[in-house]
DNA sequence: TTGTGTGAATCCCTTCACAGCG
DNA sequence: CGCTGTGAAGGGATTCACACAA
């Protein structure tokens, strides 16, 4: 959402702009947007400094996430480069793994620990969140490891549900899932 | 979907059983599944390899999918090397980068290929989807280039909306907005 | 005049409930 | 019986259309 309004400097625009940006309509801006009150001024649009500012605030953005990453394969090491990590105040404070070859290897300032730390990691470095980048059969234990230490929401790139307290929200990237969404849309496609 | 049925030896699979797995409900199971057709036993449920086996036609996983991956940064070789994609029906014939020294490098029995040969690539290989594994700035560009190429989907990475003609479903994945989505979850839980 | 904010109408998806088949 | 498949009901989201503010 944030990235439609990247703009600057071109103070105002209008719910039709963003529409186009969105793949949306101009209607739907203005009625999500509305749902969190009414900032825009009537025959002009909407302030671009104001709705990002009010959009940070009403996503959670206006503060650090403190995050940790468990999991340091590939994946792993992908998320930890990922370069707008950081400015977009997500703060990586613990990286771990259960290999005991990584174990003590430095990532940029951040050594890899063992996995039996994982709670009292989320529990001393107060991390809110955690990015499960292990293999399908360890995720799930990972998981409530890291509910029960007290985590608020996870992120999950295993290949699998994972269940945990539904107050606890859980999102899902899995690669073989978006390839066949995409395999699913062409095929419908050409067999109506 | 599918994994919730990888199930085997338990012959039939009831929509309840299917719902709790899949976090819906026995009369979303049986609505979606009846969109297809109506492959259930009345007082018995579904056979699971019955199941199986339409919805791999369903969603267009009984062929193989040539995949070409652009990029062979960190993303790229997660990816590369994530063990179900070629159990699950994706070959990848192709890895091309623009980066000099990354051309000519070998991952498993594929050459890293130039860049500018992604239009031949996906013509002679018959590549029906792309992978994007590049810098949002790249993006764009090579999605174009995809697409006139012949190709017919996009699993897209870079943090960045991409254009495409709307016949061709693109896939977005996107580590931020991942993020935020959590981030908002949370924040709204606690402001209601 | 322009473009928001919003009731009203509409559409679509989910849930209900049950007839009917194995 | 048990469980599917499906019309009917319900609810939430999208679209329409327009009064009104800048």
């Amino acid at each position: 959402m944030l990235e439609l309004i990247q703009d600057d400097g071109g103070v105002t625009v209008s719910s039709e702009q963003l529409a186009r940006r969105g793949h949306t309509t101009a209607a739907q801006v203005r009625k999500d947007l509305s749902h969190f009150g009414s900032f825009g001024k009537r025959g002009l649009g909407y302030s671009v400094d104001e709705l990002r500012d009010r959009l940070r605030i009403i996503l959670g953005l206006d503060r650090v996430w403190r995050v940790i990453l468990v999991g340091a394969g590939r994946i792993g090491s992908a998320l930890f480069e990922y370069p707008d990590f950081k400015k977009r105040g997500y703060d990586c404070v613990a990286v771990v793994d259960s290999d005991p070859a990584k174990i003590g290897e430095k990532w940029g300032e951040r050594v890899i620990r063992p996995a039996e730390e994982l709670e009292s990691l989320i529990k001393e470095l107060h991390a809110a969140l955690v990015i499960l980048a292990v293999p399908a059969s360890a995720a799930q234990l990972v998981a409530e490891r890291s509910v029960n230490a007290g985590v608020r929401g996870i992120l999950n790139f295993a290949p699998v549900q994972i269940q945990v307290p539904e107050d606890i929200p859980v999102e899902n990237v899995n690669l073989v899932m978006e390839l066949e969404a995409l395999s699913f849309q062409i095929t419908r496609a050409l067999t109506p």
